[in-house]
DNA sequence: AACTCTTGCAACCGCATCTCA
DNA sequence: TTGAGATGCGGTTGCAAGAGT
């Protein structure tokens, strides 16, 4: 059995698009409006010998109107690096914030562009499958794999001469202090500031405790909270490394971690800290 | 000049999710 | 409620162009 194919394998045209072929599905689009209602007919309507679903990509990816090509900025990058580490590789999400761009561009420069900018120069590292997904309550592979043998740390960026209020700042991360748990760095020495180049963020930096303690502001019960975790004292792989959307953690679900030995006690004495001395900044 | 390697990007594929009868 | 078809999504592939030797 399995499944039926969506359109005639044999009797579709594959491979890049001529102009004459753009011309009738925009022609085709333009006079029919862009809720075409079904891809699948529209080819055969359109009198062109594609699959449905690629006329759709080529029209999402390239024909429609106001679509950006060309260099991202250095804005756009920021959103793309703050929403990659905070969500993931969900390209369409992001594409939504970036007016103009698409899932398929975006994905392409990160792909070869942008992540290598930022792993070459040690700011940001890939999601990390470390915390088991609450929302499905299956642990996911990589729980034990990676939660048991990893203590909370949220930024080696020393080596980055970058500090936490620099990236939120900068955009690379979520800036709302209040409403999130940044777990701090472990005992390296904190940027260098002989060259001035950082000072000012460093002293926001060692104001909040980055460096060697840990900042929290107000929460309660039903706070939710945003959980990263740096690739341990190795500057040479160090990065941020953060993991799902910061809605994803509730206290209740940080409790369940701890009672279930998927995070470590670091953690757990975060959280019984958090309760008791609510907007205290924590040393551990 | 010729060849190989690398890079960038458009397009494809298969699976997941949504919609509707 | 269920299942088939349509749509959406993210990973991957293939190819052209440029860089390097």
């Amino acid at each position: 059995m399995g499944r039926a194919p969506c359109c005639d394998k044999a009797n579709v045209k594959k491979g890049p698009w001529s102009p004459e072929e753009d011309a009738k599905l925009k022609e085709y689009i333009e006079k029919h409006g862009t809720t075409v209602g079904n891809w699948i007919a529209l080819p055969q309507r359109a009198g062109l010998k594609r699959c449905g679903k690629s006329c759709r990509l080529r029209w999402l990816n390239y024909l429609r109107p106001n679509i950006k090509h060309g260099e991202f900025s250095d804005d756009e990058d920021r959103i793309i690096c703050s929403l990659f580490h905070r969500i993931g590789s969900r390209w369409s999400i992001i594409a939504g914030q970036l007016p103009g761009r698409t899932d398929n561009d975006i994905k392409n420069y990160w792909n070869t562009k942008l992540k290598k900018k930022l792993l070459g120069n040690n700011i940001i590292s890939p999601p990390s499958p470390f915390l088991p997904n609450l929302n499905s309550q299956i642990p996911s592979p990589y729980d034990h794999q990676y939660v048991n043998t990893n203590s909370f740390r949220a930024f080696s960026t020393t080596a980055a001469g970058i500090d936490p209020p620099s990236l939120i700042s900068s955009g690379f991360m979520h800036g709302n202090y209040n409403n999130q748990v940044i777990f701090g760095g472990g005992g390296e020495a904190s940027c260098s500031s002989s060259d001035g180049s950082c000072s000012a963020n460093n002293q926001i930096g060692e104001n909040l405790g980055f460096h060697h303690q840990s900042y929290l502001g107000n929460h309660d019960e039903t706070q939710k909270f945003f959980i990263t975790e740096a690739n341990g004292y190795d500057h040479s792989k160090g990065g941020i490394f953060s993991h799902g959307n910061p809605l994803d953690y509730s206290m209740e679900d940080i409790k369940q971690l701890i009672s279930t030995n998927h995070i470590s006690t670091n953690l757990n004495f975060f959280v019984d800290e958090i309760k008791t001395e609510p907007g205290t900044t924590l040393y551990y």
